[in-house]
RNA sequence: GCCCCCUUCGUCUAGCGGCUAGGACGUGGGAUUCUCAUUCCCAAAACAGGGGUUCGAUUCCCCUAGGGGGUACCA
């Protein structure tokens, strides 16, 4: 036996049967629904099991890489507060965890394989596009003429500058199966896999199944949970371990991730991308709850999971076989009721933001906005909380009180049913009772009980029920049908400010009162 | 085309031979309410179809249909 190359994790060196999992992502793209779902139950199940969860970043595909891609990858794991205990960044004894840095090692074990006579290297396969190819109708393609070529040949091939690709030799006869944790027993024939499936590109790279091979058997990776998009190709896999002499790992393939219409989560069904996520406003913990009931259900009735939870709580035997379907109305659902169970000073600062962003708060990203900003945003809290279903919502909400309110229409500002007469005799009378009394404190339930008494009462005397006071009133303040409790929203912004928008709206009414009479 | 996998309300799901087939989102209705929202109550809504096995199938087996995935020098 060949001393193990550096790097080598050696299982018997830590404790013995211990979990090991990963979550292997390609830098090409932002981290998306389908591959934190697939991060997060690695994750669980390590947590669960007192196992530990590696983040191996599989970078082999020169052309696709994406350096963005890969800060995403750590900015969200940070986001979700989910850690690797072993990952590019916090090291760890089987590193290291980029593949493009493990080269060498896939080039020297390929060696072993073409020795062994389980792989070869073929020159007759010159790249070709991969669009023309699909374009032939015959995708793939490979006839195995590499598979025997003569000495001489070989070194006419390499005359001409050729670079060979390692293939895998695949045996004509016999099946592989695996007894998948989630799908149960899987079988395939070896005729019916990809022809000899190329391990090394020509440009020294490793394929994803090689390296992913390589690297969970050198890592001790004892569980691949990965996407059922994997399934056809597991077999293959085997067929490399066995070729390698290594035991493999148990497999458990999760289902996919749908769209609306039955097809997988893509950009046209919407947002797919965690960063979109955490920019309209949703909250790690709803993102985190709701991707954790995709395919997998602790009981009959529980929904609510906090991350500690699910790491105490997940296993693999509940895992579903079925695609889910990605539900956006839940989802949103989730968010409104982690927003309504957040800590006030906590939502102030996930809002703070959004608040900056439309121009109402010094700073951005938080940073920046002084105590003013932080007590304003605080006093206002109370009145919004339970109407935001995404953080972004905030800005709508709170417009009326750090925009100015100019214009009035003069539909809105009548009640259905009524005249402009009347909406001006009832705003008059709503505006004698602001005038009369003070507005109730903040906070204090009991004066805001009494000070809508108040209102009900002028608006009996006015001959109309509460309702018909109120409408002239709020649109004249926010400038809209809907809003927050009017009363509170008035003591935010100060009876100055209010007497100046009802003097305006007032204004409206007046002039077609006048009008229509 | 070939190969693999899947199939309970519109959606996410519970169910592991005998249940009025349960919960949640969404939808409809109602209550609360100054609008909106929140909250609460009620309702409609499912075992894809056909064969078996069994005293008995949502549950086990087979077939059909439908859906999804794979079939790259991408992962």
């Amino acid at each position: 036996m060949n001393r193990p190359p550096a790097g080598l994790y050696n299982p018997h060196s830590t404790m013995g049967h211990t979990v090991r999992v990963r979550y292997a992502p390609s830098p090409t793209g932002m981290q998306h629904i389908g591959g934190v779902r697939t991060a997060l139950f690695n994750y669980f199940f390590a947590r669960s099991q007192g196992g530990t969860f590696i983040l191996r970043v599989e970078d082999t595909d020169q052309t696709r890489f994406d350096p963005r891609a890969l800060q995403d990858i750590y900015d969200t794991f940070e986001w979700l507060g989910i850690t690797a205990d072993e990952s590019p960044a916090a090291g760890g004894d089987a590193g290291p965890y980029v593949q493009s840095e493990r080269l060498d090692l896939y080039r020297s074990y390929a060696d072993r394989l073409v020795q062994a006579g389980r792989a070869y290297w073929d020159y007759t396969s010159a790249r070709r596009d991969h669009d023309a190819e699909s374009n032939s109708g015959e995708a793939g393609g490979y006839n195995y003429e590499g598979r025997d070529l003569t000495p001489e040949r070989v070194a006419e091939y390499r005359a001409a500058g050729v670079k060979p690709v390692l293939r895998l030799l695949v045996p004509a006869d016999g099946k592989t199966s695996f007894d998948d944790l989630v799908l149960g027993t899987i079988k395939r024939k070896n005729k019916d896999l990809p022809a000899d499936p190329i391990l090394l590109k020509s440009d020294g790279f490793p394929t994803y199944h090689l390296a992913n091979v390589i690297d969970d058997h050198l890592m001790g990776i004892t569980h691949v949970l990965r996407a059922q998009e994997w399934v056809p190709s597991t077999p293959l896999h085997l067929l490399i371990y066995e070729a390698f002499e290594w035991e493999p790992p148990r497999f458990a393939h999760l289902p996919m991730v749908m769209g609306k219409d039955g097809s997988k989560l893509s950009k046209r069904h919407g947002a797919t991308s965690l960063i979109e996520f955490r920019r309209q406003g949703y909250l790690p913990e709803a993102i985190t709850n709701y991707i954790s009931m995709l395919g997998w259900s602790y009981d009959d009735s529980r929904e609510f999971f906090t991350r500690q939870e699910l790491e105490d709580l997940f296993s693999v035997e509940k895992i579903n076989k079925a695609p889910a379907v990605f539900d956006y109305k839940k989802l949103d659902w989730y968010n409104g009721q982690y927003i309504r169970r957040c800590d006030d000073d906590r939502l102030v600062e996930l809002l703070l933001p959004y608040v900056q962003a439309a121009g109402w708060a010094a700073g951005s990203g938080g940073d920046g906005a002084g105590a003013e900003d932080r007590e304003r945003l605080a006093a206002l809290l109370p009145l919004i909380k339970e109407r935001l279903k995404l953080l972004a919502d905030v800005s709508d909400l709170l417009r009326f009180v750090y925009e100015d309110v100019n214009s009035w229409s003069l539909d809105d500002l009548i009640p259905k049913k009524a005249t402009a007469g009347e909406a001006l005799a009832w705003l008059d009378a709503a505006t004698a009772v602001l005038e009369d009394r003070p507005l109730p404190e903040a906070g204090d339930d009991a004066a805001e009980e009494a000070y809508t008494e108040a209102l009900r009462e002028a608006a009996e005397s006015a001959g109309t029920k509460l309702g018909n006071l109120m409408m002239p009133l709020r649109v004249a303040i926010t400038g809209s049908r809907v809003s927050p409790p009017l009363v509170g929203s008035i003591r935010e912004l100060g009876m100055d400010e209010a007497r100046r928008r009802i003097a305006g709206a007032r204004a409206v009414l007046a002039a077609a009162a006048e009008k229509n009479a």
